[in-house]
DNA sequence: CTCCCGTCTTGACCACGATCAAGGCGGGGA
DNA sequence: TCCCCGCCTTGATCGTGGTCAAGACGGGAG
C-alpha cells in the first residue's frame, strides 16, 4: 500500500525501501519525519563506489554531502610531511561532510572508500532550498543536531573513562546483525583492523592487545572473524568498571 | 547613530551595548547577523546571579536556555553514590543547555553559578517561533552549528595530542584581556583552580603540576594571580610539540 | 617455488596523567 | 587566640596506551 509519490521518490533517488529506515536513523536526520525526509532528499541520488575510490580531496569546493548506505568511508588529512592521517571512519547509517550541506565551501578533509560503498549524495543547493521552504523542518533539524552534539561530545569524552578493550567490546556488540541475544555470536569485522582501530581512536597495536584482553571474557579471533562465546558477559565487561573483569 | 529599535532592544532585554559584540561571538550564533540576533533574542532577558546560586537541577523541565555574559557557570551531575561530578565549566561568551532552545524537555544536568554571573535567559518558545518565521535564519544557524560541531570535536580530540601543560598554556593565553602582545602579562584566573582544572579536563593535582612545568617558560603563580614573563615563549610552548620546550 | 609486501601480532620501553596520601597555608568562627 | 576546614601543593606509585622494533603469517607476482 504505497503512496505513488513514495514510489517516485524511490525511483528518482535510487533508494531501496529498506534504506528509508536507515536514513531515519541517521543522527543528522533525527527528529525529522519520514515524509519530511522524502521532501528534503528529493534531489539526492544513490551511487556505488568501489574500494579505494576517492570521493573528494581536502580543499576541493563542496557542493554536496554524503550518507553511507553501505560500506565504509575513511576521512583523512594529508600532513605537511607527506603521509596521511585518518581523521574518522564512517560506517553505514552515518553522514559525513554535513557542513557542506548547509553552506557551500571547501571540504576540510579528503574522503576515500574503505569498503565498497553505496552512498547517498545530497546536493547542498536543493537541501538548503527545501529547508528554507519548511521552517519547522529546519527547527526540528536544529533540535536533532543539538541532541546529536551532546551525544557526540559525551562519547568522545568517555574515551578517557572507558578502556580500549571496553570500547572494542561495545563496538563488537554494535556489529551484531541480530539485535538481542545472550548466547554465542560470530561477528565479522566490517573492515580491516587498522581502520577499526582508527574508528575506536587507538593504534593497531592497541587494538590487537585489546582483543587479547577480551579473550578473558570469551572472545576469540581468527583474521576478521570474531567469535563471542557469551554475549552477556561481553556486554557486562564493556559497560562495567574499566578494571576488574573477574 | 543608533536605530531606535536597537535602543528598545537594549532596554527590554537589559543588554548593554558591549554585550552585543559578545553575543555575536557565541558559537551557537555564529553565522547570524546582528540584526537577526536582535529579532531572535527579543524576548530574552538579562539576569544576575550570585556565586553558588542554583540555576536548575538535573531532570527539571526546561523552557529556556542561557548565555553567559559574565562570570562562570558549572554544570554537574549528581552520581548515584551521592556526590557531584563536574560535567563542564561554562565561561563568558558561551551558551549552555542549548538543546532546551529548540525543543522543550528536561535539563540533563544541573547548573550552578561558580563566579557571580550575568546571564542572558532565552525562552524556548519565542526562540523557536522566531526561527520558524525566518527560515533562512534557521538555515544559517544550522550552518553555524555544524561548523561549531566540527570545532568542538577537534578540540576534545586534541586533549590526547596536547599535554596538560600545553592546554593550560593555551587557556592562560585566552584569558589575556589585551589581545596581542609579546612581552610580560599578568593574568588573574577567572575562577578557582579546581574549576579551571575541570574546564581543562584534568585533576586539580595535574593542574598544579602543569603550572609547575610552565615555570620553565617563565610563568609564575601566586594564588590566583599568574605572571607570564614572555607571552611569546608561552605561546610557542602551547602550540609546539608536546615534549621538548627547551 | 620463492620472494616480497602488507597486515597483524608480540615484546620492551616510556611518558603521561590518575590516584592515594600527607602536609602547608589561609581565612572564618567561636 | 586558637582551631578547623577548605583549597592547594607535593610526593610516591601505578595503569594505560603510544612508540619503536622485531617477527609471523598469508597472498600475489615473477
Amino acid at each position: 500500500m504505497q503512496d505513488p509519490s513514495v514510489a517516485d521518490f524511490a525511483r528518482q533517488t535510487g533508494l531501496a525501501a529498506e534504506d528509508e529506515a536507515l536514513l531515519a536513523g541517521v543522527p543528522l536526520f533525527s527528529g525529522i519525519s519520514l515524509d519530511s525526509l522524502r521532501v528534503l532528499l528529493a534531489d539526492a541520488r544513490v551511487c556505488r563506489r568501489p574500494r579505494h575510490a576517492l570521493l573528494f580531496l581536502q580543499g576541493e569546493p563542496a557542493g554536496h554531502f554524503y550518507v553511507v548506505l553501505d560500506g565504509w568511508v575513511k576521512l583523512f588529512r594529508t600532513t605537511p610531511d607527506g603521509h596521511e592521517t585518518v581523521i574518522a571512519a564512517i560506517a553505514r547509517g552515518e553522514s559525513f561532510a554535513e557542513a557542506a550541506g548547509f553552506a557551500e565551501g571547501v571540504f576540510p578533509v579528503g574522503a576515500q572508500v574503505a569498503e565498497a560503498a553505496r552512498l547517498l549524495v545530497v546536493p547542498t543547493r536543493s537541501f538548503t532550498d527545501q529547508l528554507g521552504r519548511n521552517p519547522m523542518l529546519a527547527v526540528n533539524m536544529l533540535a536533532g543536531m543539538s541532541r546529536h552534539l551532546r551525544g557526540l561530545v559525551e562519547e568522545i569524552e568517555q574515551r578517557t573513562v572507558k578502556s580500549a578493550a571496553q570500547r572494542l567490546g561495545a563496538f563488537l556488540l554494535k556489529q551484531r546483525p541480530d539485535g538481542r541475544g545472550r548466547e554465542a555470536a560470530v561477528i565479522d569485522l566490517p573492515t580491516d583492523k587498522g581502520l577499526v582501530a582508527a574508528r575506536l581512536g587507538m593504534r593497531p597495536e592497541t587494538l590487537s592487545r585489546a582483543l587479547g584482553k577480551l579473550r578473558t571474557v570469551g572472545v576469540s579471533t581468527r583474521d576478521r572473524r570474531v567469535t563471542v562465546s557469551d554475549v552477556g558477559a561481553l556486554r557486562r565487561y564493556a559497560e562495567g568498571a574499566p578494571a576488574g573483569a573477574d
